[in-house]
DNA sequence: GATGATTTGTACGTATGTATA
DNA sequence: ATATACATACGTACAAATCAT
């Protein structure tokens, strides 16, 4: 018996993990576009030029205009009618609401893991941490931010909840330019990995509001980080 | 000295109040899509053919085609590759967790609300309140609605961030279609405006805790109200 | 403030992938 | 399984709005 191809398999904005299907042209310049501002090659405020990109991209004006209206959808660009797109360049004070939602979104998600996780994946948050526990070790930032992400993925995914899981990878991504880690002061990097250690025992131990309240402070701790970067065009932070 | 005409206002997803600037045929046909999923007419499952509905929009596919991908980042509709989109049909399950997150997000807007709403805000609240009194009095469902989107909408502002008041508009639309209240029993009816009495106290106490308890058991009360309309086809409930 | 240049919005035809006989 | 029918994906041309001078 062998697994179905699943070929066609979902169009959603959020997930684009798997599926080696081949992507429309529209969602090839959405991942691409997407990336270059997470990543920050696309300075927030810069406006995106239809016939421009479609040229450098070698598609035509149709797929990236639909891709643009998907990030606009992320919120990851602004658009309005007749005038270019830019990258999305929110005020402080909307940057500051937007990591406090982001706090308690993930607060919620640790909250909710800790009360149903199943014993696989709490296993395997325990390696996961001590993947980054061996990073630290080795003081390797750029490593350090992809098993981060793993760490608080794997949470996300412990609250069982797609839709909880689907707005905070939402929110995420979307202050994803704005906590950005080029290059990371050591000091931060042991301090979340601490953090990170007691939301781990919090979860493992079922304490659901524990959970949610190291998670918050942790979240909110980056912020402040953020803050005190506030004015350097590239923030550098990673949760 | 005159106000700005303010045209050209934002092309965001989830304020489409205002602005009585000149839409683009995208945005027409998106607002009339949506409103019909919202209310109804365009059930869940239902596909949504590109050369029919322009036909009948009296628009070439273009604009359709982009108002479609705007109600799919929505959530409204879903889409693959090459199929017709379809109008979103969630199973039991997401639903569920969907009106789970709901909850959380508007205790968290109540909670937000009880802190920081300003004076006027809360006498605001309080007329609003009444307003749903007076409905109740006369049993006027349908008024009872659009009064009460707006009870909770104030409670929204009152949290002062406009992120969390976007994230959570655009869950309370995406579920929408499972919870209209086209016939309401006059016992739900009343039972809401308690509720909402209990809410407001709380709020205006500037109780967070209890505004967040009794937000969320409210919210909750609707899900288990829908509950047990399952299966029927026409589901109505009214937050 | 008017006019030309530039850019976005829309229509439509063709290519490509999907579903069905 | 192959072919046929059909809906969507994309490219191109033109209209309309914005902006730059």
């Amino acid at each position: 018996m062998k697994t179905r191809p699943s070929r066609g398999e979902d169009n959603s904005l959020i997930k684009e993990a798997g599926s080696r299907r081949k992507l429309t042209r529209a969602e090839e310049v959405r991942t691409r576009l997407a990336d270059d501002i997470v990543d920050g090659k696309l300075s927030p405020g810069m406006p995106l030029d239809e016939t421009e990109i479609a040229a450098s991209y070698g598609v035509s004006r149709t797929p990236l205009r639909e891709a643009i209206r998907d990030l606009a959808a992320m919120g990851l660009v602004e658009t309005r009618p007749h005038r270019s797109a830019i990258v999305t360049r929110p005020s402080p004070e909307h940057l500051r609401q937007m990591f406090h939602v982001m706090a308690e979104l993930e607060a919620l998600c640790a909250s909710l893991a800790a009360a149903s996780m199943t014993l696989s994946e709490r296993r395997n948050l325990e390696t996961i941490h001590e993947g980054l526990a061996q990073i630290l070790k080795e003081n390797d930032p750029s490593h350090y931010h992809v098993l981060n992400e793993k760490f608080h993925a794997a949470i996300y995914a412990g609250s069982h909840n797609a839709y909880l899981v689907e707005i905070t990878l939402a929110t995420r991504r979307r202050l994803s330019p704005f906590r950005r880690a080029q290059f990371l002061t050591t000091g931060r990097l042991a301090k979340s990995y601490k953090e990170h250690d007691a939301i781990l025992v919090a979860i493992l131990q079922g304490n659901r509001e524990l959970a949610a309240d190291t998670m918050r402070s942790h979240i909110l701790t980056v912020e402040d980080s953020y803050e005190e970067y506030a004015g350097l065009k590239a923030p550098s932070v990673s949760l």
